[in-house]
DNA sequence: CCAAGCCATATGTATGGACATACTCATCCA
DNA sequence: TGGATGAGTATGTCCATACATATGGCTTGG
């Protein structure tokens, strides 16, 4: 592929496409095969516009589209530093927003049913996100199609303590709890994790979304996070024949 | 923010950060409130290189992370095209492959039970994402831990009959069976969908698996495509009380 | 021995310039 | 009237240069 002749890397007459992506594919052969170690700092710009024998500004643009696909970091007055011998982004699935990505109708309408406060024992603390002896709020109760409508699911509600003077705005709200939550703090909401899982229903959630005996439920556990931790727990209980779950994932571009 | 003087937009003394980050600000901005309507081409580096009284290379790395975030696309010959007032990515989750999205165990063994033809019916063909009338092959069996270990889940497996020559290779096979027939395949695996609902398990699945009766089954229907169609169909029946399904979602950063 | 300051080094920002390539539109010819 | 060609335009590639800023290591002083 590439002709070592002495220090110097021969790219202008060989392939076709722009220089600067002939020399990122060389770079990256060497970040695969070990040729750069992971931890270890890359040779310098200078340096490697010396042994390609080209600008400075086309080495950066190749090094430029090794850090976006994750082999290398670069820091300056530092250097290049390997991280990786492979690119890190290879399948995603990207949302505008976290309703999109939960497939929530906005226009939904819940009523709170029961308030109250619990002390986290150690295997609530897991689940929730917490830790065991704090009180916490547990808000329950049932999110509607609209008001006289048909109900969607049975919904336990986790709120930590910094967060519960808001709880009463609960009541007849439209849309997500994260985001009325989100609305009264000073930081975003920035990372979120969900658990999916099939159980049987609950004998409440069956008498409050009028199912019967024996009926199955898909569970959806979420917790929404902020720097300053847990923002809210949800534990969502739909009816096994009213909702499944799609997800649409596409393998990125640039990785052929 | 920026103070217009005739045609001169000033950045120079204004604000903090390099000049290219604040210009880019700027233009989004113009973005988002429609100055620059979908559809349109916003002015040229020139023009925007004299608006700001900048070089041209400032302002092309304004544009290239306009590009990045999704407010336009470039064009050589044509220009700078708007195609959103709004950034394309918001949160997003990422896999190095699609045997981690799916959390599969690769160590894993799977035993064939049965295999046949079937001619899909509309509602088959809308599962499976095929064309009603096709033949395909189907063929179902269980994944167990290991040879003589325990059984994880029943699997339904509906093959395309390009395919179909492969399916012998199923039996024993350990890993996805998508891995196996893209590497018969001419062109990668670049997308799927899968659809994750609760359901009671089927009675031939509970004798597989070794179930009371009435055992409730977390249900996931996947769809893997490559650019000639749907490659592998398969619907998997886990005990509800052997999986759950977890996601971790980031925001991105740069859309603080 | 530890902390602070200085210096060398490497990437980040930015300018000005030149040429290549892709794209569209206008004009001309069959 | 339709197709082909050429000219004008705008982004893509690449160069040389200069200065700014971040980082780490070494030296000096307390």
């Amino acid at each position: 592929m590439s002709v070592q002749d002495g220090n110097t890397t021969q790219t202008q007459d060989e392939g076709t496409g722009p220089r600067y992506a002939r020399i990122q594919k060389i770079l990256e052969s060497r970040l695969r095969d070990g040729t750069y170690p992971v931890g270890s700092l890359m040779p310098t710009e200078i340096e490697l516009a010396g042994e390609f024998d080209t600008s400075r500004f086309t080495v950066r643009e190749a090094l430029r589209h090794l850090t976006e696909t994750g082999f290398v970091e670069r820091r300056q007055g530092l250097g290049t530093r390997v991280i990786s011998t492979e690119p890190q982004m290879r399948y995603s699935q990207t949302f505008d927003s976290l309703q999109e990505l939960f497939q929530v109708a906005v226009e939904t309408y819940y009523v709170v049913m029961h308030t109250e406060e619990v002390v986290l024992d150690k295997s609530l603390a897991e689940v929730v996100g917490g830790k065991a002896g704090e009180t916490w709020t547990r808000v329950e109760g049932v999110r509607w199609t609209e008001p006289g409508g048909r109900p969607l699911a049975f919904i336990e509600s986790y709120v930590p303590a910094r967060f519960a003077k808001y709880v009463p705005e609960f009541q007849g709200h439209q849309g997500a709890f994260f985001s009325l939550l989100e609305s009264h703090s000073a930081v975003p909401i920035d990372e979120c994790e969900q658990e999916i899982s099939a159980a049987p229903m609950p004998e409440k959630a069956q008498r409050y979304l009028g199912l019967a005996p024996g009926a199955i439920a898909l569970q959806l556990l979420r917790r929404y996070h902020s720097s300053e931790g847990v923002v809210i727990t949800s534990c969502n209980w739909h009816p096994a024949e009213q909702l499944s779950y799609k997800m649409h994932i596409k393998r990125n571009r640039g990785q052929a």
